[in-house]
RNA sequence: GCGGGGUUAGCUCAGUGGUAGAGCGUCUGCUUUACACGCAGAGGGUCGGGGGUUCGAGCCCCUCACCCCGCACCA
């Protein structure tokens, strides 16, 4: 035995960099484009935007991604992780705004091409700063192939499929009812748009007739837009109002007077009051009747959430929210305001900044989508793509058989500037080309239109655009589709379908086959994490406070595919489980040589019983890692490696080699095997952990002197039949019950640690005997025995039972029982007489006989008798004196 | 209104027809020479209510209750 070059803890911080600079410097992360005959594994990463900054989603993500991705490259699969960020319009474009604003400036006083300058130098600044978290978080991607989302490459992709689109007629620009942010100043798409359930009020306001002397009553939640009316509508067959269509309405606060319609689509008889205030410029229902009615639209409310001149001098300049409360002001004084209630209703917000969406008339451009859709839901259906778990590819057709157009313009300065181009005679020109000329007049003097595409945009191109198409490339060619895209459900629309659409639509394939879906990181309790309830972890933090491996653990541990209930105690479990990994690799140091790295195979033939179990019990645990990681359930992969290494080859087998490896029994031919499959069972648990855990598995793996000169590369275990081994397994399992029944009944006898006992065990077959006398050591080591007596007679006061159909009897110097172990025996016996009489009812049935599996019969026969023998045996340790 | 998910041990969650599980927490011992980030042992659940199918239901069907998440509507 030999002191081992390791310090007793666990301490990450003094290895993780050095690894990760290793295996990137080493290339590792780089597949070889030459190897072409060995099948590719490929994954594109969710791109984080290029300012953002890692949170605990993010670290999910990617934990998942990098243990698929590591997985299959010990697999032997030539894999790629193609890593990179984006653009993020919006998102990028608010926070330089805001870090402007503190210097005292605005993006328009600066200009659009000053403002693009600032933006490209506050992205250098910032864009390493994700790449450093993901790497102390060890993803290995292939940094060398690193794409940006407004790469020249990426830019040309997106210039190419706009054109494309828009000649085949799939794009087109249009005056629409869009939903308007007053804050970011853009129109956004339907599912940028987010509603919450507000209290507020309605008010019911009354319109005079301009002739009739009687009055109309309408409701609206937003009073102000009744600047904008162009009309009042009724339903058409209602008999309180129909006699009123045609007739007119004074307009209050504006001396406009506007008609009374019949609209049976817009106005319910049975809701309100039936009658319905209609402003075509600002609501889209009404924008919708305005069309059908051939109503004027009147804009009172600006881009800027200002109310527009048409509102009227006194309301003018006015915020919209101000405005309301003018307009309640005024009608109150006139007496119009008829009523106000409370009201419950969804309001629209930004998605990004939780300002109230205006509906807004705006000319954009819009993606024509349903003859994409079609395609998209086809290879959903057929199952070339599956979405894991598979609940949500009803939430993906339900979405998808619904679509909307996808309004694609954004009035923002940062992203891809839309590629068509304006002349003064009024062509429109779409072009890939930077400045076109006038095919018409000819004239080179076009504009380009100011505003940019929708992030959304590029990154719906991602898995082909980051790999050189519409070139046709050699990543293409190897990688393209790429296997697994793993992401959080929330972007199942805004990415993951339109990344499907546009992957058919443009290179014929779907851009992957499996489709991962995470769910939202939580706090302990199940709350989502925000700053206002102060429940956020950050990844980094708890990075450096316990190492990458605990906390990619923790993350895989959790992910069955619901959402994850992050808790610090979980992780501070998997430091603890990290701590154990390191310490029984620090314990199989001691007894082995690295040398041994090169030692001839293991003879199977010359193993022992516990050293055929422990192969056994790692062929299982192998087996149900690589069976869990295909079916994406990494909380099953990781439970099995982890009660693998810390129940069995830590508690018990560790514990069962140990008189052979400190040469306390057997030979020393003994000891030299012993140590060989020690090594051989750590050895395939690095391997096995490794993906989960890569930085500690690369620190011991160095240590055990691996024969790849990086464990990433080695190969990963496969279960081999050869190893697994039923009979093994029989017998270490009932020396593991015997020992914990001589543990229990010495606690509940009293007795401590150190008293030591005479084990006698009836072990009539022949072959079993034989197996209990040579492993007799095992019991005297691992339940503190004084002696291990087969076939032995014990003394009457000696504690009985059965362990697995075999009677032992424990002998102790007292034949005094507790009180404790003599309730704990009648409780044991309550317990078996309560299963017997429900075995026997089963049994006396005869439909259960006829009808369930022979194999359910036999296994209810042989535990009846099971019980019999033990209630029997047990019932002999209660006719003993109490204390 | 449409769709999806959930209700299992104190907490957070696994468990898709055959004798109820994990982690953490709790209780009791133990400085056993890899590890107290440890070892050993224990306690703890009529699997939301009701009904049905089945020889047999946490699991399948119906129904009720409550909770969560999308989408749509909301004058």
């Amino acid at each position: 035995m030999k002191e081992p070059d390791l310090p007793k803890r666990y301490e990450p911080a003094s290895f993780e960099r050095r690894w990760y600079a290793m295996w990137e410097s080493e290339g590792y992360f780089t597949p070889d484009p030459d190897q072409t005959e060995t099948p590719a594994f490929s994954i594109v990463i969710p791109p984080p935007n290029v300012t953002g900054r890692l949170h605990t989603g993010h670290a999910l993500v990617n934990t998942l991604q990098d243990i698929l991705v590591r997985w299959k490259r010990m697999s032997g699969f030539n894999t790629l992780w193609m890593p990179g960020t984006d653009h993020a319009g919006i998102a990028t474009q608010m926070v330089v705004e805001r870090e402007l604003a503190k210097e005292g400036l605005s993006r328009i006083e600066m200009g659009r091409e000053e403002f693009l300058r600032r933006v490209w130098a506050w992205k250098e600044d910032h864009k390493d700063q994700i790449k450093e978290q993901l790497v102390r978080l060890g993803v290995s991607c292939d940094w060398t192939r690193e794409r940006f989302t407004l790469d020249e490459g990426l830019s040309r992709a997106v210039r190419h499929v706009f054109v494309t689109l828009f000649k085949e007629d799939l794009i087109y620009r249009a005056l629409a009812m869009t939903n308007w942010c007053p804050r970011c100043r853009t129109a956004i798409s339907d599912i940028e748009v987010e509603h919450r359930e507000q209290s507020g009020k309605i008010y019911m306001l009354e319109y005079p007739m301009a002739v009739e002397g009687t009055s109309l009553i309408v409701a609206t939640t937003r009073p102000e837009t009744m600047l904008g009316d162009t009309a009042v509508a009724v339903h058409p067959e209602d008999p309180r109002y129909r006699h009123l269509i045609g007739g007119m309405v004074t307009l209050p606060l504006t001396g406009r007077t506007i008609p009374v319609i019949g609209d049976a689509i817009l106005v319910d008889p049975e809701f309100g009051t039936g009658v319905v205030k209609i402003t075509p410029a600002h609501d889209r229902n009404d924008y919708e009747a305005g069309v059908r009615n051939g109503l004027s639209q009147i804009q009172v409310i600006g881009e800027d959430g200002r109310m527009t001149a048409a509102a009227g001098d006194q309301f003018a300049g006015l915020d919209r929210f101000e405005a309301r409360e003018r307009v309640l002001e005024e009608l109150e004084a006139a007496g119009l305001l008829r009523e106000t209630k409370e009201h419950v209703n969804a309001v629209a917000l930004c998605g990004k900044c939780d300002t109230i969406i205006e509906p807004m008339i705006s000319r954009q451009w819009f993606v024509r989508i349903a003859p994409l859709a079609g395609p998209a839901i086809e290879v959903v259906r057929d199952g070339r793509v599956t979405i894991t778990p598979q609940s949500w590819e009803s939430t993906y057709f339900n979405w998808m058989e619904n679509i909307h157009d996808w309004c694609i313009s954004r009035q923002l300065w940062w992203g891809h500037r839309i590629p068509a181009f304006y002349c003064n005679c009024g062509e429109v020109v779409v072009s890939e080309e930077d400045s076109p000329s006038c095919p018409k007049c000819g004239s080179s003097d076009l504009s380009q239109d100011p505003d940019v595409l929708d992030t959304w945009f590029s990154s719906s191109l991602w898995p082909f655009s980051t790999m050189g198409w519409p070139d046709e490339t050699r990543d293409l060619k190897l990688f393209y589709p790429t296997d697994t895209l793993v992401t959080g459900f929330d972007i199942l629309f805004f990415w993951v379908a339109r990344m499907i659409m546009m992957g058919i639509r443009f290179t014929g394939q779907p851009p992957f086959s499996k489709v991962f879906l995470n769910g939202l990181v939580r706090d302990e309790f199940g709350q989502k994490m925000s700053k206002s309830k102060g429940n956020v972890i950050d990844p980094m933090d708890a990075v450096d406070e316990m190492g990458a491996d605990p906390v990619r653990f923790t993350l895989a541990i959790l992910t069955s595919g619901r959402d994850i209930p992050l808790a610090k105690s979980r992780m501070q479990g998997y430091a603890a489980f990290a701590n154990k990994i390191w310490n029984a690799s620090r314990f199989s140091m001691m007894h082995i040589d690295t040398e041994l790295r090169s030692a001839k195979p293991i003879n199977r033939d010359e193993l022992r019983m516990v050293e055929r179990w422990i192969l056994s019990r790692v062929n299982a645990a192998t087996h149900e890692v690589n069976r869990a990681l295909s079916n994406f359930r990494f909380d099953e992969a990781a439970n099995a490696v982890y009660k693998f290494f810390w129940h069995e080859f830590c508690d018990l087998y560790i514990e069962m080699a140990k008189p052979v490896l400190l040469g306390k029994h057997g030979t020393q031919a003994d000891q030299r095997r012993a140590r060989r499959v020690l090594l051989e069972a750590l050895d395939r648990s690095l391997r096995l952990l490794h993906p989960f855990m890569p930085f500690i598995t690369e620190e011991l793996w160095q240590k055990l002197g691996g024969v790849e000169p990086s464990i990433m590369i080695a190969p990963y275990p496969i279960s081999e039949d050869v190893l697994d081994d039923p009979e093994a397994e029989r017998l270490v399992t009932i020396v593991q019950e015997m020992i914990t029944t001589v543990r229990n009944v010495r606690v509940e006898r009293g007795f401590t640690h150190s008293d030591r006992f005479r084990l006698v065990i009836q072990a009539d077959r022949t072959r079993d005997a034989a197996f209990y006398e040579a492993n007799a050591y095992l019991l005297v080591e691992l339940a503190r025995l004084s002696e291990v007596v087969i076939n032995g007679k014990a003394s009457g006061d000696a504690h009985r039972d059965v362990v697995g159909g075999v009677p032992i009897a424990i002998d102790f110097p007292e034949k005094v029982l507790t009180e404790e172990q003599l309730a704990r025996i009648s409780r044991d016996i309550e317990g078996l007489e309560k299963e017997l009489t429900g075995i026997e009812a089963r049994l006396s049935n005869e439909q259960f006989i006829e009808r369930a599996p022979a194999a359910v019969v036999d296994g209810a026969r042989s535990r009846k008798k099971e019980i019999l023998s033990r209630l029997k045996t047990l019932r002999q340790n209660l006719v003993v004196r109490t204390a």
